[in-house]
Formats: C-alpha cells, structure tokens, sequence
DNA sequence: CGGATTTGACCCGCGC
DNA sequence: GCGCGGGTCAAATCCG
C-alpha cells in the first residue's frame, strides 16, 4: 500500500455486469490482468479526485449518506471543507455544485496518501458488483446486515470467541440482523487493493462466479472497527476495480492520524453530503438529458451521453432506483 | 517474531 | 429439503 496506490477519479458509477447494462465502454483494451494488472495504458481522462476523497467522503457517515438518499437534497452543510485537494476541487467543479461549501474531505488520500495513478472511480451505494450483485443484493442486505450485527456482537461481547459462539449469539432465532448500507466504488485501477488511508486485513477471497477474478475480503485492522470490504474485478473489464465497502470507521484515518498535514473531518463530519451531491448532480443532468429514455432503457440513455457523462455511468441501476428512485425516474413517484 | 496473507473448510441464507 | 453461492473463520504460511 504505498507506491502502487491509486489515485481515482470519481466517474459515476458503473460495475461489472452493470457494466453490460449500460454499455460500459472501457477507456482502453481490456487487459487481462487478474493477478497482476500492470499493463494498464494511461487513463485518457484526468482524475477529478482521488479515492480517498471519496471514500472518505462516503464511508464517513452512510447512516447520513443512506438518510440523503431517503431525503435528497437535504442541505449538505454538515461537511466542511479541510481545504486540500484539488483534486476535490476539481471533482467539485466537475459535479458542478451546488451552491454548498461542501467539499470532499481530502487529506489522509490526498497528497499524503497517494492514491492511485491512472484509476478513475465511481461509486454506487448499497452493493455494486455485477448483475449477479444487482440480483443478489437484495437477498443480501439482510444478510450482510447479519454480518455486520455479528461482527458488533463478537467486539461487544468479549472481543475474541470462536466464531461458532459468536454465531450462535449474534443471531437468535427469526431475528433479523441489521445491516449497515454499502457503498461500492467502481474505479479503474492498476491495483487491486485500492489504499484509502486505512489499514485492511485480508481476511478472506473467493472465487466469483462467472469471472476469472477472486473477490478479496478485508476488514479495518483498527480493533474494534467493523468497517470491511469487498474488492473485486469486473471479468468484462479487468481494469475496473470494485470496492464495497461496509460499516462505519470508528475511528480516525490512520494515515491522517499518522501525521499527515491533510487533517480529515471526523468521520462523521464527513461528505455524505459530498456523495449526496454528486449523484444528485449526476442524476439530475442525466435525467434532465434523457429522462425518458433512462427511465426505460439504460443503454439507450448513455450512449446518448456526451463522452464526458459516460463516465459516469448509473452503476448498479437495481440499487440505485431502489436508493434514488426519483432522480432515475425523473423525479415521479 | 509479529503481523499480514493464503486457502480450505465451514456456516448460513436463499431459491428451487 | 436440498443445493448453491456468498461470507467468514482460522491454521498454515509468508514476509519484513
């Protein structure tokens, strides 16, 4: 996690399958680059923000950033601007917002922590990681609520029992465990492990069904944080890298913590509204371009993008109407 | 030597 | 009820 770190850009979403679902159209030749994706060429679009701002930015508070999409448009003045990055800026502008002080917070990826050359990103909420994903979130935000509720219970409880105990406790029968949203990030990376000034554990990988590439599993190694994620590679395009990330930071961002002199926003001062923003930005422009036509067929609506906007692909489109139906739909209920 | 990673096994929920 | 697949555990291994 240091030199080969990425520095993203923020595209709007866009995922593996997804990717199919909207015409994902990869900025070069894919690569196959399962294990070792080195030979990605250079982006062809300059990265607005780095990773880091991003995640940052939407890891801070999903409780809030969850609660914004419930109620778009509430005013993000929660977030401050650390001043920083102009990369953020420059994301800012490129969303073009919003009239609100908000900017992304910066730091701990910033300067300090470079991040990825030549990624781009995007995010998406809730779940992101293919068709298979889009289906399959939705039987798994229950799930992985469960998860989430176990990993509490086992740090609550005595923080350290076997996993069977802590299974059996964490769930009593027909009980249902709560889930902490997901934000997923779509970025095109050279790198698989994308460094967003924590620090992970890998803790587990799994084959992903129908792509050649492992789905990695990493918790925050800060004890007592029960923030994980996801990070896999679309098989349609090798280059784009698909981080979900779950839980909320209970703590600082190590690398800010470290000495950066990019001082981040406590977490919970973080840009949800940053996140809230952007994809009210994107969608509205997107909705106001071709409302009717995102409304039926997604494909149909980004290629009639101009190049600059199908970057920003609508990422999990199941998850994001289900999140943000009315931009999606227009605004009609 | 301590921490991180790997990897096979296991658990659990869901769909059929 | 069963099988499948996702997610997690934990022992073994690697690495600095």
């Amino acid at each position: 996690m240091s030199g080969d770190q990425e520095r993203s850009h923020f595209s709007f979403p866009s995922h593996d399958e997804l990717s199919s679902l909207v015409s994902w159209k990869p900025a070069g030749g894919a690569t196959d680059s399962a294990g070792d994706p080195r030979g990605f060429g250079p982006r062809a679009v300059p990265p607005p923000v780095s990773l880091t701002d991003v995640l940052r930015g939407s890891m801070m508070d999903y409780g809030a950033l969850a609660r914004a999409f419930d109620l778009p448009c509430s005013a993000p003045s929660d977030v401050l601007a650390p001043g920083g990055m102009a990369s953020s800026r420059e994301l800012m502008a490129d969303v073009g917002n919003a009239g609100n002080s908000m900017t992304p917070s910066s730091g701990c990826g910033g300067s300090a922590t470079p991040m990825t050359p030549n990624s781009s990103t995007s995010w998406s909420s809730t779940e992101a990681a293919g068709e298979e994903d889009a289906e399959r979130c939705k039987k798994d935000e229950p799930k992985q609520e469960e998860e989430v509720e176990k990993q509490r219970v086992k740090v609550e409880e005595e923080g350290g029992d076997t996993s069977e105990k802590v299974r059996n406790k964490s769930k009593k029968k027909g009980e249902k465990r709560q889930r902490d949203p997901r934000f997923a990030f779509v970025t095109e990376s050279e790198v698989d492990h994308l460094d967003d000034g924590y620090r992970w554990r890998k803790y587990g990988q799994k084959a992903v069904k129908n792509s050649p590439y492992p789905r990695s599993y990493y918790r925050c190694t800060t004890q007592k944080c029960p923030v994980k994620k996801r990070v896999e590679r679309s098989y349609q395009n090798p280059r784009i890298v698909i981080t979900t990330y779950e839980g909320k930071h209970a703590h600082e961002c190590p690398a800010t913590v470290r000495g950066s002199t990019h001082l981040l926003p406590p977490p919970s001062a973080m840009s949800t509204s940053f996140c809230q923003n952007l994809v009210m930005q994107q969608m509205n422009q997107l909705n106001n371009d071709n409302s009717l036509q995102a409304n039926i067929n997604p494909n149909v609506y980004l290629a009639n993008l101009p190049p600059s906007l199908q970057q920003l692909q609508l990422p999990d489109y199941g998850l994001l109407q289900d999140i943000i139906p009315s931009f999606i739909h227009g605004g009609q209920p």
